[in-house]
DNA sequence: TTGACTTGACCGACCGGTCTAATATACTTG
DNA sequence: CAAGTATATTAGACCGGTCGGTCAAGTCAA
């Protein structure tokens, strides 16, 4: 067989797509080879353990995501409000195809390998932190701008994006639980009420 | 050695403790014997497999739920609004306990295996489902009687129950990746803030 | 010729689960 | 009560299969 240039590519794909709609410790390495078609050498070429693998595919999808979907829900042009809903959108448009496609909605790969993992692997618990720490960074700025806008009333900005996205991730994990996308859409709207005040500055 | 009476509750704390630190996946069966001190034929003389095993950890947690701290949250001689809090409060010294413990916060059970599994075991999904029903029919009561005694102004009740519920989950999900308790008792008071507005009943 | 990449056999450890034989308890009799 | 029997429980060796990972021998392009 020839060599061919993106075998990293087919590996961390494959890998992603596998680790997204089972898990962590339920997809084998061997398969992953098998689906990427390539032989197990040649993974052990590209990444030193399975942990590494893991590594990458959060990066992989976190670069995705932040030059993706997120990327145009965040956009600044649009209202900070809007912005909320084109995200939680997006989720369920993301969440319902995927269903359609596999018969089961995979939820959130970061939440689902952040629960999975991050009490026995304090590395990949922290670059899971990480990428939660950049969403949260985001909501952030829309609530700072929605703020200085006069759009919503002052409030604790850091601790309510963090909330938010708390919430999205919690409403994903709901809907997973029941297999069923509709659950984002009833309940994503509710993102927008979340207020945790300020604390007293004395 | 002598034949004790309580071999099955052993296997069924142990795998509860160890589910919930660690995973479904990460937990072998022969682990969990050695720990409750059982042989692998008397595990499986109570327990027909993995699964049915895990079947039974969910009930006897959810049972102790009920019964235990959730019960004292939503009692009803509460107002609605402090039982809210009760559950934040609660959630937050469990964690925090257990991290104390353990060195890591384990976050909720049923959160983690939802998550874990729910993709390739429906029976395990669908059981996992029945709990967080379950526990967002005491969001729900409460919150209707919150509407009731008109301490908060009309909204859909059940969404914005089930809404509170993914709210808990997404706080303790975040808390868990950070390992860190202190992001529940944070968020925690923005469970309260959270509505679903009614469906215009045209 | 070098070095990146591929091949696929191989490794020890562990997985969930089975099985037979032993043993303790409970139930039936005389 | 004693003896015998059925049943519940325990003991632990054993099974095929899979796990993550290793390795020596190639194959290719530069």
């Amino acid at each position: 067989m020839s060599i061919s240039p993106d075998t990293k590519d087919r590996i961390l794909s494959t890998a992603r797509e596998l680790f997204h709609s089972r898990s962590y410790a339920d997809v084998g390495i061997k398969e992953i080879c098998t689906l990427a078609r390539v032989q197990k050498g040649s993974f052990y070429h590209f990444f030193p353990s399975k942990q590494d693998l893991a590594m990458a595919v959060i990066d992989d999808m976190s670069d995705d995501w932040a030059h993706g979907f997120v990327a145009e829900a965040f956009d600044e042009a649009l209202p900070p409000t809007e912005r909320l809903d084109y995200m939680v959108d997006a989720v369920y448009y993301w969440q319902k195809a995927a269903k359609n496609v596999e018969g089961r909605m995979p939820g959130c790969l970061f939440g689902n390998l952040a629960l999975e993992v991050s009490t026995r692997d304090e590395v990949i618990r922290a670059r899971l932190n990480a990428v939660f720490a950049k969403a949260s960074a985001r909501f952030h700025e829309t609530l700072d701008q929605a703020v200085e806008n006069g759009s919503i009333p002052p409030l604790d900005t850091e601790a309510t994006a963090t909330a938010m996205l708390a919430y999205l991730e919690g409403v994903i994990l709901l809907a997973k639980t029941r297999n069923d996308p509709e659950v984002v859409r009833i309940l994503g709207p509710g993102i927008k009420t979340i207020r945790i005040e300020l604390k007293p500055t004395n």
